[in-house]
DNA sequence: CGCCGGTTCTACCTTTTGATGGAGGCGTCC
DNA sequence: GGACGCCTCCATCAAAAGGTAGAACCGGCG
């Protein structure tokens, strides 16, 4: 643990939380804050540049890239940084893609200092730190598959909730109305409901899409 | 501008967030953070042990008290700290209650330090700063006041944001599925939209209704 | 290789929802 | 008293949405 310090790259567009997790992590002497960006194309730039070790990575950004999109982006490259997602919500509809997309761990910004720093030395060493609630729905996933919603149903589901009509829905997603409806009706059945609405509310209710 | 600091109480649940403030404001030469909590029922606690001139509160807690019966509670008793609230969101859900609550400001966290210390001092004497974007609804709510929706259609709209059908909704409030439908129509004008989803999205992010 | 899950698509039919254009009762405020 | 806003109800027609019953493609896996 005396060797070279653990260089790190925070990504978040709130400089609040950026100060905070500066704060929060110099105070350990084996990790090093090199650089803060406040856009996630900033992030995948400044990665690329190297000597970069663990990318402290939020995942709602203002406007233009997400987190998710820049955690597969900087995964994608041979040799880069870990990310290590920290974000605020807790949702399927958050994880999955960050997961999806290589996110080395994925904590809660409400996680205490102590378990901040010993996620990021676990994700330098290439393993996993998840927070407990993201544990508990990965495993709830995994025992019961007959109940999950596949990534492209939380994708339609998701668009519903925010008031597209199917024939909406398919322009956005190139595809006909009759496989978004194709794509309903198996959410319908999934969730036990029998209308937009009530999966809005259900998957709302579940966590599985963001409010 | 050179006489006693001005004290300030941090009330947030996210140990980063508070590190974030505590970071950002100490290195103003003319503030001092004398305490930080993590629930609401402490910030109150502590507030009324004296010694305080600004309250930052979060909204936003994990369980119990919440930041805006927080911000109450600590502006009822005469003499006591400004209560500057400072949050991720800015709906109507969030906002009336808190102005309502008697705060003193309303920022949100992604804003600047520099504006973050000039937002306490202004609090500190008594007047207020309002996030543009929080600024921008209340003039907005104030011109156009037709766009309110009335106890009845809020009651209507928040059961089909459950996921009621027409008929549903009809047999709980003692309607006629035609009397719903009347209400449900002049929902969506007042909104501009011309679905139940579409409307549901629209009332959650204006905060009209609760998710 | 065959199987399976996920995704895409089709066709027909029923039910629900929304648009339109009213009308009457009731309480409040001027 | 009259105006106004809110709530209730009506009927008709058109447009979405949902139910049913398939089928084909593809990638991963045993």
């Amino acid at each position: 643990m005396t060797g070279t310090p653990i260089r790190l790259l925070l990504a978040d567009d709130h400089p609040v939380v950026r100060a905070g997790l500066r704060a929060v992590l110099e105070t350990e002497p084996d990790l090093v804050v090199v650089a803060e960006v406040a856009t996630a194309q900033e992030a995948v730039a400044r990665a690329a540049e190297g000597g970069i070790d663990v990318v402290l990575m939020d995942l709602q950004f203002g406007a233009g890239m997400n987190g998710a999109e820049a955690t597969a982006a900087i995964t994608a490259r041979p040799g880069g940084p870990r990310v290590l997602v920290v974000t605020t919500y807790d949702t399927d509809a958050d994880t999955l893609p960050a997961i999806e997309a290589g996110a080395t761990g994925y904590l809660l910004k409400d996680a205490l200092p102590e378990d901040l720093a010993a996620a990021v030395r676990t994700a330098a060493a290439g393993r996993t730190t998840l927070a407990p609630s993201v544990a508990d729905r990965l495993m709830n996933r995994l025992r019961t598959p007959g109940t999950a919603l596949t990534r492209r149903e939380i994708e339609v589901l998701t668009l519903v909730a925010d008031g597209l009509s199917n024939q909406a829905l398919a322009r956005r997603l190139h595809l006909t109305e009759g496989t978004v409806k194709s794509h309903l009706a198996r959410v319908y059945s999934k969730l036990g409901v029998d209308s937009r609405t009530a999966a809005v509310a259900a998957a709302t209710g579940l966590g599985l899409i963001r409010r």
